[in-house]
DNA sequence: GTTCCATTGCCGGGGGACGAAACAAAGGTG
DNA sequence: CACCTTTGTTTCGTCCCCCGGCAATGGAAC
């Protein structure tokens, strides 16, 4: 891509992508915002109505940006959000998890379909072409599903390849290659935590000089970190395990073969010992503990509050080098210990302060906001991203 | 950005890249390598040659690339080193060093001047000027130095505002602000363990998804991590401080105010403990003192071994957290500690190898090689790429 | 030595996309 | 009702690339 039809595609995402995160306007205010004149802006348009992927809104054209409202009113411009849809999909444990998007990036569907253990590579790719057959059938997704963004419990290379899955028992798995093979559309693959947290960037962009680090808790700990609007990757599309950091230097043996993974203080297992003091394997950590130990808190159980004060201890630990290293304006948690995590913030808050090089900015820690279905909409942005954004555009050599 | 000169200014950078990188080749050659045609590089390159950019060379146009040697010969076409120069500062303690880079990102001359302590912002940047006025009293270099990159060791912001630079008494310094004012062509500011570790990967770039971190020992203990062949950077462009991740619960206390910090472990200071067992405080660390070690570990002195196996076994944890978070191939060591570093590179590789998550590769272990002026270099390959490449071309919005 | 022939570098024409300028349309203002 | 401001469209010019053609160049084959 270096001919001058370039101009035009730069031009085109660009358009598109100021429609989608501040919302419909007239052409003219579009050109303005575009650094274009409205002819370019005009013929842009046409081409895009053509496509069903802008609309002309008949609201009144919010006379903002210091325009009085003189002259002739303009038409506003927006998306057309069911010009297209982009379906995502969580591949998890014993579920799959699916979310639809609409072009403006909002979830119209949601579902979650249980999948018994073990699953092959092979039946989930049969479960999602049939829900692809499903959405089709009705009449507004029939032609307008452009791409799926499809997410695994595991690492995955920048090119789809699965290499490893302990939890679901897959190993080597071209899992794009099956995928585009049974789905007739382009298929995006990557790993869970990555997505979740740029499906939380995805729905409320940040400046582009922000750094978000998302941690995903659950059966184990996920990490992710957003710079500059995207993901980073390390070598081979491989990443930010921070769940295998090593915080201690005896501790439970992890699943890594290591002692004194953070992962380990941290999951649902660790969960089990500090409320329950009961030492389970990995096959049966209860995933709905979180859930109730956060209504005993409301209770006001004192033994619970100490259990996640003992978790957060462990958490902050972790938190305090991966924040020395990446110094993020953000912390953002999620996955599913979910219920407790507001709690847990709270009390990593102090240790974290205290814990950081003086005169570094202490991250703002919060909670996703995507809930359950966390992972399946951030697939679902990984491909609406990839079809109509800009940031994916690599000119290089 | 977003005209339609967006389309040669590209296609210029690309040419030009493609021309440092992999050398000088025929118009029809690069109009293959580019995917454009034979006009269109035409075209480009008379404007190149009119601007002294490149030149033809008469030296036989390698019939390489799998062309037999028949038909018309092509005329080489390659950079032309005197057309601009780029000057790199470092600004270190008590001294400043400088390197001069040719459009071919070669370096052409040197020079550390030794700067008393403690040097006011408005000293060190008289000193700059009058060494850009020195240099172009040289007819060669007289109107042909496009911009300078200067490097300090401390915290700077992406738009080259210095916030503190405790070893230089610098504080709240905008010295991108200062050095253009003084210096009439653009200044890039950066932190000097990025810009050393840019310079390395400069000289010789990574394939794109190559993740590289590089630690400079000496004093401190600074990081930096490449990606994409570009810079890791933290809000506001701070980052990847490397020498603050915490390795132990106790140790000594480092000028950070907490205790346990790698760079407290690995620092001149360190090596002082470990081999004179002399604990000095922080001004009277000998810098000197790699250089006396090596040469000791060259008879076979097993004390030095030990210091050098110690210090390594403290680096080694260090890494093993850097390297299960970024996953890197490669880790790169410079600064001054440089005369053992080959010996700690050997000392490490089996602790890191079995410390790191199973199934991840080992990164390669290696020794910066541009040796005392690494920083400076690194300053002018800054300015070199802002000024001739085309990675921190950036649409969005 | 002559004749092919593959390849290079250049020229002119055409098209895509944006900028500049002019104009009609739409609505408020006085 | 005339005037003003802003919008959206149209026409023309410019930039840059692609396409096709052509002269130039030097090896290969006879």
């Amino acid at each position: 891509m270096a001919n001058q039809s370039l101009v035009r595609h730069v031009n085109e995402r660009r358009l598109l992508s100021v429609l989608r995160v501040e919302g419909a306007r007239s052409r003219a205010a579009l050109a303005r915002r575009l650094s274009l004149t409205r002819a370019a802006v005009s013929s842009m348009v046409d081409d895009l109505l053509h496509r069903a992927l802008v609309r002309e809104i008949d609201a009144p054209p919010t006379a903002a940006e210091g325009k009085r409202d003189v002259g002739r009113p303009g038409i506003a411009i927006g998306l057309n959000p069911v010009g297209a849809h982009f379906l995502g999909v969580e591949i998890g444990v014993g579920v799959v998890r699916f979310a639809l998007f609409d072009l403006s990036a909002s979830v119209v569907e949601t579902e979650a379909v249980a999948m018994p253990q073990p699953a092959s590579p092979r039946a989930v790719v049969g479960l999602i072409a049939r829900k692809l057959t499903a959405l089709r059938a009705i009449p507004r997704y029939r032609d307008t599903i452009r791409a799926a963004g499809v997410t695994v419990p595991g690492l995955v290379r920048s090119n789809g390849y699965v290499i490893n899955l302990p939890i679901l028992g897959w190993k080597r798995v071209n899992l794009t290659r099956l995928l585009e093979a049974a789905l007739d559309i382009r298929c995006f693959v990557e790993n869970n935590a990555n997505a979740a947290a740029f499906g939380e960037i995805y729905s409320r962009p940040r400046p582009d000089d922000a750094v978000v680090v998302y941690l995903k808790l659950g059966t184990g700990c996920g990490g992710a970190v957003i710079i500059n609007n995207r993901l980073l990757r390390g070598a081979d599309g491989l990443g930010t395990e921070f769940g295998h950091t090593r915080i201690e230097r005896q501790g439970p043996v992890c699943g890594c073969g290591q002692t004194g993974c953070l992962e380990t203080f941290v999951n649902f297992k660790a969960l089990q010992r500090y409320f329950l003091h009961e030492d389970v394997d990995d096959q049966h950590a209860d995933s709905q503990l979180p859930a109730r130990v956060a209504a005993r808190l409301a209770q006001g159980d004192p033994e619970a509050a100490r259990a996640v004060a003992e978790l957060a201890d462990h958490l902050a630990r972790g938190l305090i080098n991966i924040t020395n290293i990446f110094n993020p304006g953000e912390i953002v948690l999620g996955g599913g210990m979910r219920p407790i995590l507001p709690d847990v913030c709270d009390a990593m808050r102090p240790t974290i302060k205290q814990g950081i090089i003086p005169g570094m900015n202490v991250p703002a820690l919060t909670v996703s906001r995507l809930g359950e279905f966390e992972c399946a909409i951030g697939a679902a942005a990984t491909a609406h991203h990839e079809e109509f954004d800009l940031s994916n555009l690599d000119l290089r050599t």
